[in-house]
DNA sequence: TAGATTGTTAATCGATTAACAATC
DNA sequence: TAGATTGTTAATCGATTAACAATC
């Protein structure tokens, strides 16, 4: 096995390090807009909010983009970042069930400005259809397909309520969507080529309630 | 060291199990719901998307609650573990910064059904303060700690835009919260007995485009 | 008793961390 | 050269998994 093209990863990166490529990317680009052209790994570490080790062995899965005794040239780590987790590229997304929450991320900034295109709001209500959110119409669900392969969409976003979440989800998978972001409370089956990431908002405020009764000494676990 | 209370959790449980122990009690709710009085490891485990022997151990931290030979009652289980994460408490919450992103979580129902009360929704910014969302009027940020200390508020959540962030979370430090929910994508600086968790819904989104990338092969990280 | 299923053990795997040799 | 900082090594820690003894 001869050597990879200039510095490009070897294989496989850790999922951990995964998840913590966009934090590093957010941060460079904190840096860049102050004006800082160089950073130690203690810097970005700090800005990132991790601890400098972590970040040098996470840099490192991606290649040697470092000067030892300088630091990294915040600009072209940037873009190095960028290149390997697909920043670079253009995405487009669909977004499935228009309520509260699919209101909130058909207008979230974050998604756009990091290459994310929301090419169509899809919504099986039909007194929803026909509205214009954050400058798109919402369109009917059956309309999934054909959006999909017009604009060869890989990324559907389903915000639809709990019930409808595996109804959506299987019609993403039939129209060719091979990525998943699901905000709905529910447990989905997909094909396992299919990838799929959960967010679950509740979720996250019951980790912090268990912490927080551990803390506050409420919680009935105690010994007699 | 005598043995604990009735089937009490031994100290700590891991945090990987904490994370998954709501995801258990949402599938355990399903089962309930559908009439469901007695269930497998194997049963539930599908229920809630992980293998059998996970839940196992996972549940094994928490005590015996299950039948060798017979399975878990799903009433007696959901009770358990509803006690260990907290969820039998009322728990006070507040959310600062009500443009799209708290409007919907103002309106998710999945808080107030998982014991979190929210007392309040503030906002700095005059234009919106005296509005009414989901029933709740906004309130000016400036109200903060005297929210706090009225209702007993332990977790607050964080809406506001990334700018704003650490000044809210210092505001809600000094008030007395000691658990916050962080949804601006900024990192927080906080005191360390204070728990923040934080939900970026751009970077799942990139997780998600660096494996569809991979598949795609359209990675700049291809040997030449 | 025979069949079923839990709770636990032990092996494996992946992630974190500190320390430091390499090197700018 | 001397000082600084990376990239890597090796140790540690925590999570996952399969297998099975315990036991209903």
């Amino acid at each position: 096995m001869s050597k990879l093209s200039g510095g490009a990863a070897a294989s496989r990166i850790p999922e951990a390090t995964v998840a913590r490529l966009p934090v590093y990317l957010r941060a460079l680009n904190s840096l860049a807009d102050a004006g800082t052209t160089t950073c130690s790994s203690e810097h970005l570490a700090g800005a990132a909010g991790v601890n400098s080790a972590k970040l040098r062995k996470d840099l490192s899965h991606l290649g040697s983009y470092g000067t030892r005794g300088v630091g990294y040239d915040v600009e072209y780590l940037r873009y190095q970042i960028a290149r390997e987790i697909g920043q670079t590229h253009d995405w487009p997304v669909v977004i499935v069930g228009i309520g509260n929450l699919g209101h909130a991320l058909a207008n979230y900034s974050g998604f756009s400005s990091r290459g994310f295109r929301t090419v169509a709001l899809l919504d099986a209500d039909p007194a929803r259809t026909g509205q214009v959110v954050a400058g798109t119409e919402i369109r009917p669900f059956g309309d999934l397909a054909g959006i999909v392969s017009e604009h060869g969409v890989a990324i559907g976003v389903i915000a639809a309520p709990a019930s409808a979440a595996q109804d959506v989800a299987d019609a993403m998978v039939a129209a060719g969507i091979r990525s998943i972001l699901n905000f709905a409370p529910a447990v989905l089956a997909v094909p396992e080529e299919v990838d799929v990431r959960k967010v679950d908002l509740s979720i996250e405020l019951q980790i912090l309630a268990y912490h927080e009764q551990r803390k506050s000494g409420l919680d009935g676990a105690e010994a007699i």
